[in-house]
DNA sequence: CGTTCGATGCACT
DNA sequence: GTGCATCGAACGT
């Protein structure tokens, strides 16, 4: 296995579909003062422009959504339905605001503390592939807050890494959890992952 | 196995 | 005041 080298910003500079596919089979990482934690990341979703509707940047320019709106490589953290934080890697260059939403990891690094992790607030800890299975489950593993908002992912803490694994079969499907903006077809997993979220048995493996 | 529904905080209208 | 880029417990089949 080829030494991890860490993504440069440029990586995030390209049309949001191209980087969320290039994006599965990289590996993200938090490091913390509590300890390192990782995981291949298997589910994306890209959110793109003002014209897409479930996108943040919809409505436009707002304090919340601003960093859609600056350079890419940076980190979109957000909380959502009051409980959960879901992070984002912004793409395209500045002006341009769109995202990749990462919505499944499967754990590499740090078992241990995602355990622990999730185990808070007197819940037991799920099993191996479900520890980053969803977008919140995700960053409760790794820590991730409104801390890591606007983080450079190149650069800082929090990272993403090239481990030169590239997925055999990738798939794109509608978004999930959407009740606007369902046409698209901006959903991309890694086939045959047990970490990608939704029920199961209703990832349908169909041709790209 | 499946579906429904409450929790919970804040950005935005 | 309304509506979320969710999760998991509770309940029905």
């Amino acid at each position: 296995m080829p030494a991890p080298r860490t993504l440069r910003q440029s990586f995030y500079a390209g049309p949001t579909l191209t980087v969320a596919e290039a994006l599965l089979g990289k590996v993200l990482v938090h490091r913390t003062p509590a300890g390192t934690a990782s995981g291949r990341i298997v589910e994306v979703e890209a959110y793109i422009g003002e014209d897409d509707p479930a996108c943040h940047a919809a409505p436009g320019p707002t304090a919340r959504n601003e960093p859609l709106y600056g350079p890419p490589g940076i980190a979109y953290v957000y909380l959502n339905y009051g409980m959960h934080y879901l992070v984002n890697a912004v793409t395209e260059p500045a002006g341009s605001p769109a995202a990749v939403l990462l919505r499944a990891l499967e754990p590499l690094e740090g078992l241990d503390l995602m355990r622990r992790r999730r185990a808070l607030g007197g819940r037991q800890a799920p099993s191996d592939d479900d520890l980053c299975r969803g977008p919140g489950n995700l960053t409760r593993a790794l820590g991730i807050t409104l801390a890591q908002n606007r983080m450079r992912l190149y650069d800082s803490e929090l990272l993403i890494q090239d481990r030169g694994e590239v997925p055999k079969a990738i798939v794109w499907t509608t978004r999930i959890g959407l009740t606007v903006g369902v046409d698209h077809q901006w959903r991309a997993y890694v086939v045959g992952s047990t970490a990608v979220s939704g029920r199961r048995t209703k990832n349908v493996e169909r041709g790209t």
